[in-house]
DNA sequence: CCATTACATGCGATTTTTCATATATATTAA
DNA sequence: TTAATATATATGAAAAATCGCATGTAATGG
């Protein structure tokens, strides 16, 4: 197991869209693309592109199911990394709030 | 007491230069710039503009003693964020290990 | 006052990162 | 097969970050 080199993984987190979908990933165990596109308000290919970012630097997993594909935080994830990103999420409610509220009626209501 | 924005939080991390200088002083409490110099191998308008923006940032906290600046961490820093730092250092000891060698020997023998 | 040491900053050049737009691929449904 | 939906990527432009070098400032010692 590759250990993660940690300005490497702390340049992952330093972009708005990448950190917050890494946030909003590790509360909700796994998001599709178009939930995230919708919780954050963006558009497909710039979603899209920070994804592939985190699932090439094996921060995300991807996996398809049928037209979808879902994003988890990726099972390798050293520890250390792993708590970094769910003590940020603790500790900053007020940065995630919004973007979580709507991921988790987009997911309920099941409807992208 | 601002709430240090998460995402501005790991820009100031994700530099190599910014990151050791961090971790250094993390774990030693504070350090002038000509030993981060030393321990880093770097260049003096390098390390002095990068800890300056740590400055700006309020990650870290300068204080003059005679011709030196010493770094410390910054008081106000969240505590969330002073743990990522701590936690960062002690699970990347070999990313840090032969700088914190250099410093601990540098902030010894006093010969800068 | 002058020289030296330690540190900070201005500035243009280079490198890196991000973005928008267009287009390509994959899956499903008709 | 065709159309529609979901996702990925190529590409060139724009923006941001970094760097090297020169220079400026602050403190100390002679």
């Amino acid at each position: 197991m590759t250990p993660m080199n940690p300005c490497q993984f702390y340049k992952f987190l330093a972009d708005d869209t990448r950190l917050k979908c890494i946030l909003l990933i590790s509360q909700t165990t796994e998001a599709c693309v178009c939930d995230l596109m919708t919780a954050l308000n963006l558009d497909q290919p710039k979603t899209s592109r920070h994804l592939a970012q985190l699932r090439k630097g094996a921060i995300l997993q991807d996996e398809r199911r049928g037209k979808w594909v879902y994003y988890k935080l990726h099972p390798d994830l050293p520890r250390w990394a792993h708590d970094v990103i769910q003590s940020t999420a603790h500790n900053n409610t007020e940065y995630l709030q919004s973007a979580l509220t709507t991921l988790n009626c987009c997911q309920l209501t099941d409807n992208c």
